[in-house]
Order: structure tokens, then sequence, then C-alpha cells
DNA sequence: GAATATATTTCAGCACACTTAACTAAAAAG
DNA sequence: CTTTTTAGTTAAGTGTGCTGAAATATATTC
């Protein structure tokens, strides 16, 4: 019992931390490059998820068609994004990142993980073997749970 | 070496997952209340850093300050948020959370400690103590290196 | 093949975040 | 005590995200 509260209350300490830094880093971020967090946020899901068409957009992120077509339609225009015909349904579209926006997605990740970086360099070989090892445990079960889905 | 970039690896990995996770979640879970991301923004930041004035607002957020007032307007009628004439500075405000800010907070944190939760539920028992173990390392690490600052 | 459904775009209009500029009030500096 | 700096508010105007409605083009269904 008491285990399981020190569990949930670890859980929750990390949480709380990482995504209080990594929120305001991606925000700040995407302000420096002139993209809005929406116009943002799309480019992040194409490269969590993958290519996909216009109506998964909408749907992820709970707007409308209309709204996803408008967002999308300027990061097309700033070169973040291809927007090619769906060859197997020639009403939709295939939406993919340009190299110009996988690029920024990395650079971006990259700032985020130096923060990370920082953290861990001043642990010891010893812990950070151990950190090592309960992120990819963490990893991996993040992984099966999405698929499952 | 190997060790060096497999280390890097296993952060990308986690923090790509993570990330996309948990903005995700903030980013429902402010549409569901209502609020905006900015408006959400600021009440995370007050949970987070704890109280401050107007001028700190808009400098974590990189706004004017006649921006951050208007937010901390809307926050404050819609009962988020207390402003207070500071007593050791009668033109600064000091601006706390209300109990329905924090309660506010509380829940959201709450929903995406869920996700983490069904997570790690699945792993076992000694997994889970390596993954505690981790994770009070890193939260220790990330306290030492905010308090530097 | 005609009727219906689906994927997307375009347009008009509203809401909101943000900025600059002008303003008030209190503190600090001289 | 006057001047200047600092903290915050208010107002007008801009840009963007969003929605609903109308339009287009392709796919499905009967």
């Amino acid at each position: 019992m008491t285990n399981a509260i020190l569990f949930s209350q670890t859980l929750r300490a990390w949480m709380d931390i990482f995504m209080h830094r990594s929120m305001r880093g991606w925000n700040h971020f995407a302000k420096s490059t002139g993209l809005s967090m929406p116009q943002f946020s799309i480019l992040m899901q194409l490269h969590h998820k993958g290519p996909c068409g216009m109506s998964e957009v909408s749907n992820r992120f709970d707007i409308s068609a209309a709204a996803a077509s408008q967002l999308v339609e300027k990061l097309v225009q700033a070169g973040y994004l291809d927007r090619a015909e769906d060859p197997t349904d020639r009403r939709a579209k295939l939406l993919t990142l340009s190299a110009k926006g996988e690029k920024l997605i990395q650079q971006g990740t990259e700032e985020r993980y130096r923060w990370m970086d920082d953290l861990t360099s001043k642990l010891s070989a010893e812990e950070q073997k151990k950190v090592v090892e309960a992120l990819n445990i963490l990893t991996k079960a993040a992984q099966t749970m999405d698929a499952k889905k």
C-alpha cells in the first residue's frame, strides 16, 4: 500500500516538472519559428504519427474540417508540409512533412533534449544506467499500449 | 561511446512519446474547461512556481504587460485566480491560484496521471521499482537544477 | 445511372490573443 | 520636493483560429 502511494507520488512529481518544462519549451520554440501553436502542433502530430489525410487532422485536434484545411494551407505555403492527392481516393489529400518540416521538428526536439541532457549529465554512471533502463521500460510499454488501440 | 548514443536515443524516444501525449492531453483538457491555452498556461505556471506579480507573468510568457493584464483579468473574472494588492508595494499585484483554480489544475493532472498509471500498471513489480527509482533520481536532479538558477 | 455520402475548400463573420500608445498611481533617485 | 522609474490598466487596431454554410468533386449505394 505504501508502495503504491510512493509510486503515485513519484510519477506525479516527475510529470509535473517535466510537462511544465517541455510545454514552455515548445511554446517558446514555436514562437521563435514564427508558427502558431496550432500550426506547430500539426507538424508535431505528423512527425509522431506519420502521413495522414485532412479529415484525420480535424479529428485528432477536434476542429472542423474547414479549420484543418486553413491551417494546413498555411503550412503548405510556408513549405513545411506537402499536400498531395491520395492515389486511392482522389477526393482525399495525403499530408506529409516536407524535408524542411522534418528538420524543424528535429531541431525543436534537439533543444528540448538538451535540457534532459544537462539534467542527466550530472548523474553518476550508475544513476544514468538506471535512468536508461527505466525509460526503456516506459517507452516500450507506451508503444505496445499505443499499438493496441 | 555506444553507451552515450544508447542513452541519447533512449531519452529522445521517451521524450517524443511523453511530450506528444501530455501536450495533446492538456490541450484537450483546457478546451473542455472553456479556457484557452494561454489562459490555462498561466494557471499551470502559477501552480508550478507559486504566486507572483503581473510583470512576472508577462516575462515568463514573453508577452506584453498589457496582454498579461488582460489574460489575468479573464481568469480573475472566471474565479480561477485571486488578484490582491501587494502589501509591500502598492503598485504591484499579487496573483495566486484560487481554490477553484487549484482544483482545476489538480483535476487536469489527475487525468494526465491516469495515462501514466495505465502504462505502469502493466509493468512487473520489479520494473515498477526500477521506474520509481529512476524517476526519483530525475526529479531530484531537476529540482536542484531549478534551484540553482 | 441517379441519388446519396464523403473529403475538402472557400467565404463571411465572430472571438480572442496580442501589440502599441496613452494613462494612473506609487516607489526610488536626485 | 521634484523628477524619473516601475507596475499595472485601458483602449484601439491587427492577425489568427475557429465555426457554419455553401460549393465542388469524387466515391458509394441502390
